[in-house]
DNA sequence: CTCTCTGCAAAACATTTGCAGTCGG
DNA sequence: CCGACTGCAAATGTTTTGCAGAGAG
């Protein structure tokens, strides 16, 4: 958890290049499950610990669906930007809201919130997932 | 789940007046915990029924913490509006995002997505919290 | 060599479900 | 009375952790 220094082994490489690989969220097990199949040898704790430091280090996001499940996706830019995510393939487009960053900042503060962090995700199906559902 | 009744428990008229007396977010574990501190014989399961039911009424809103908890509070009014809450006492605000509405149906269309819904969650550290710290 | 990382199995959690008994309407 | 509701324990599903051994630097 903590780095003291981080090692780069052939695991931590494979997720990351899964994770590469997906362009849109996928949740650890999916991810676990991709590497199996592909012929990797790897734990499923493993997975977490590395999408952890993945997540740590700034280089992934980390999004929670509604049920619960985290869903991981390597960051495309530093800054801040949001999600419209398809809820049954994991289909993802990255967008960005025009001003909620500053709206978000300023409201918080004037109820004299600090250390803000905000959400946005929008969740919907896809027009693909539209079509196979029936 | 299906609602072919639904009855009115003493059970279910505790989690509700707890709920209540909430202004904040809650998780089931804590709501749990309070009802039994107060004296009330009640499940664990049965206020998770409780909550899934409100929910389903569109009685109470659901929320997801980072962490992946769930926490629960009553609606006050029917409209959507979004939560300004303090991650370390849950205390919340709630506010609403001028034109996010038609902004996210609007961006999802265009991108060929359907059923929309979406989050828009700020989080922070309120002034009390915030001083308690250290 | 040393210290981090890995795999696996067990543990920890939040949440759900199966069931037999309870009780609202 | 009938069927929805309840409590409890067992089951789930995700994520975390303990530990002995492997491997990066």
């Amino acid at each position: 958890m903590a780095q003291g220094e981080r090692r780069a082994t052939r695991q931590r490489r494979a997720v990351e290049e899964a994770l590469a690989a997906t362009a849109d969220f996928v949740s650890a097990q999916v991810l676990h499950s991709r590497l199996r199949s592909a012929g990797d040898t790897i734990g499923l704790a493993t997975v977490y610990r590395a999408l952890a430091c993945l997540v740590e280090e700034g280089r992934a996001d980390m999004i929670r669906r509604h049920d619960g499940e985290a869903i991981y996706r390597l960051c495309s830019t530093d800054e801040h930007h949001h999600h419209l995510v398809c809820r049954d393939c994991g289909k993802t487009v990255e967008v960005e809201a025009p001003q909620d960053e500053k709206w978000a900042g300023e409201l918080a503060h004037q109820h004299g919130f600090s250390d803000i962090w905000h959400t946005l995700e929008i969740f919907g199906t896809c027009s693909t997932c539209h079509e196979t559902h029936h």
